[in-house]
DNA sequence: GTCTATATGAAGATAGAC
DNA sequence: GTCTATCTTCATATAGAC
């Protein structure tokens, strides 16, 4: 059987010369998908999306499940490439961490990684490498993003993290940044998000990470308008 | 059309007169539900499962979306009971988050909760009602308990959350405990959590929050190996 | 209320022409 | 490669006897 396999697929973006309706069915499906989630989206609405016969579906993937991969995966590579682009100013460590925050709790709270999110974890017993492979461009690449700036800063001085090493202490800023908001959004679909809130999650993130890894000179970046810890 | 109502099915554990067999297929239901999903779980599964036919199951319930309802609906009040459940030895706060913290990310981390949490999140778009019932019966929950807590600590002068305010403090502490924790084990299903593994969350949660939170006396009610902060 | 048997429709996948 | 038309399977839901 002659079609087109996974490698293909994944390398959709740098591979020009794959068919043009293998391109439009592959879209077509990851919204699909998205939308739906794996056993309630059928065939035919990716077929009728994509604007293309059934059998040319399968003519490109073998089944639903292949297809399925192949739209995730390829999700999975554009996720890590928005993670990894993430730039900030240089800075102090609570600069850098706002702005940090600011850009990964965007990205990570839009509608489509939220959807994206939903169906990994909805699928993760029957597709058990796709939860890896989100797992490497989601927590994996924000998580060496972070190690990289708090080396930064604890060679300068700016955050002590001898108490648990910069890898967890990484771990726990992202905690601290997307816990509640994750939550929330998971679990209510139909809630929007404000820009003010993103802000006060970022905030509180920041600073109390910094109460806990931060040097004893600061306390987040900016004056506390409550009293300081005694 | 005469029906067992969402009512009846919701106060099972209190309604003996409730029909045996309702009750074969609900909890039945629950199995299979949190095993496959919604679109995924068929009535024949469920029908089975239960040793009844399949007439007997529309008999009780109009149709598979109210059946997932009320599955749903019955294991929210089980889960909300065994977390209000959560009792521990009075002591310092160090000692109290750290039962707590035990107490809680082994039922947020068992095999059920973490079916379970997979089906409401796959599925908060379909039934948002669903969404709100968890989240009051999971993070609401467990935040009243560890609120009252940290209450009473600050009451006693153990800890500081003048920064943030209490419900806020409390959120934190949740997100540092279930943070790396849940993330993996929703990612990777196949993944078994090591008793010792949840010893090292709950301690690095519980000293990461004393460090923000903890006054300038305490390090997380024992010594650290490594340097103290300066 | 409960069963057996079945109606009805939909979804995954393919045959065969072009 | 792509289409139209169709096959086959299976899932939801009901009819009618007891």
């Amino acid at each position: 059987m002659r079609m087109t396999n996974n490698i293909d697929v994944v390398r959709m973006e740098t591979s020009p010369e794959l068919n043009d309706k293998a391109l439009k069915v592959l879209r077509a499906a990851t919204g699909v998908f998205l939308t739906h989630g794996f056993s309630a989206a059928t065939t035919d609405m990716i077929q009728q999306a994509a604007g293309v016969s059934k059998a040319t579906v399968y003519a490109h993937f073998a089944n639903k499940e292949a297809l399925f991969v192949a739209a995730i995966e390829a999700q999975c590579e554009k996720f890590e490439a928005s993670v990894r682009a993430i730039r900030f100013e240089p800075g102090n460590i609570a600069k850098v961490l706002r702005e940090l925050g600011h850009a990964y709790l965007n990205i990570v709270l839009s509608e489509t990684a939220l959807a994206f999110m939903r169906v990994i974890i909805a699928e993760a017993s029957r597709f058990p490498q796709l939860g890896s492979t989100f797992y490497q461009a989601g927590p994996k690449a924000i998580l060496s993003v972070v190690s990289e700036q708090l080396a930064h800063a604890a060679d300068a001085g700016e955050i002590d993290v001898r108490a648990t090493g910069i890898e967890t202490a990484a771990m726990l800023f992202f905690s601290l940044l997307r816990g509640e908001g994750q939550l929330i959004c998971l679990m209510h679909p139909e809630s929007r998000v404000s820009p003010v809130q993103i802000d006060r999650w970022v905030e509180t993130a920041v600073q109390t990470f910094l109460r806990a890894f931060g040097g004893s000179e600061t306390s987040g970046g900016r004056v506390l308008h409550t009293a300081p810890l005694n």
